[in-house]
DNA sequence: ATGGTAGCGCTGCTA
């Protein structure tokens, strides 16, 4: 089972590359992130060719999260707890279960800077998921929370760590926010192949920071351990970070022997 | 070098 998440940074510009990416990668369950797009304007059919069910939640503008999933999709959920209260914040969590596995796609609010408002709710975001967990569900059972987590876990996974202290994304309470996710039961499922540091998920637009190998790895596969213990290959697609209009992400995929 | 680019959408915000 083939199970890949990709921050698009628009689907309205980017659906072609999904398009080509889906075609090649052949994932069966992939999700989004930051489709900027509405429920109502998601397009679906676009998917469906390509043998996808969906689901999707997100109100335009900003944000959006999706799942396709070419294996089944029941029990959708949208949502949970406020998503911090605001309309500008929703549309960051919604989950399916695909085959025997729940999958969430989630978009972490990005906190700008570090002490501001929006850094609170970001710390407050990631608490509320890891409540949602505990309520909602089991860490005994297949589960992969699938997102840009905006967070880069350790040094390793930023490509100079001196340029980091005292930014977003790296802080201690943020990186304290995904433990305590961890410590529920979740296990980093990309770290199960790869020990080397460097290998990024994301990188700016600005500056050249993608050809100067100037990223960081924000985009994350989170698993229980019946599907930790199961990791196969896996892989960032830095190819699909290339060429025309690329999202500033690279997709993440992990394939789990499972059926 | 405290810069730079991209998306949305029309002014400046968000990332």
């Amino acid at each position: 089972m083939r199970i890949a998440t990709w921050n698009v940074n628009s689907l309205n510009a980017r659906l072609p590359r999904v398009e080509e990416w889906v075609r090649y990668a052949e994932p069966d369950v992939l999700c989004m992130q930051e489709t900027k797009v509405a429920d109502a304007t998601f397009p679906a059919m676009a998917f469906a060719t390509l043998g996808y069910e969906a689901a999707h939640h997100g109100t335009g503008r900003w944000n959006g999260v999706a799942i396709l999933s070419r294996i089944g999709m029941k029990d959708v959920t949208a949502g949970f707890a406020d998503e911090g209260g605001s309309a500008a914040a929703e549309g960051r969590f919604v989950s399916a279960l695909c085959g025997d596995v729940r999958v969430a796609s989630v978009y972490v609010p990005n906190g700008r800077s570090v002490g501001s408002e929006h850094y609170q709710a970001k710390l407050d975001w990631l608490a509320e998921l890891r409540t949602y967990l505990v309520q909602h569900c089991d860490p005994t059972t297949p589960l992969a929370v699938c997102g840009d987590f905006n967070v880069a876990p350790e040094d390793r996974d930023l490509y100079d760590p001196a340029r980091f202290v005292g930014a977003t994304h790296v802080s201690e309470p943020e990186r304290k926010a995904l433990a305590a996710l961890e410590e529920w039961g979740l296990v980093d499922a990309f770290r199960q192949r790869y020990d080397e540091p460097g290998l990024f998920s994301w990188w700016d637009y600005r500056a050249g920071d993608f050809h100067q190998h100037r990223g960081m790895r924000i985009d994350l596969v989170l698993v229980t351990p019946p599907l930790a213990d199961r990791v196969g290959f896996a892989l960032i697609d830095r190819f699909a970070r290339k060429g025309k209009l690329p999202s500033d992400h690279a997709p993440v995929l992990v394939d789990f022997d499972v059926d």
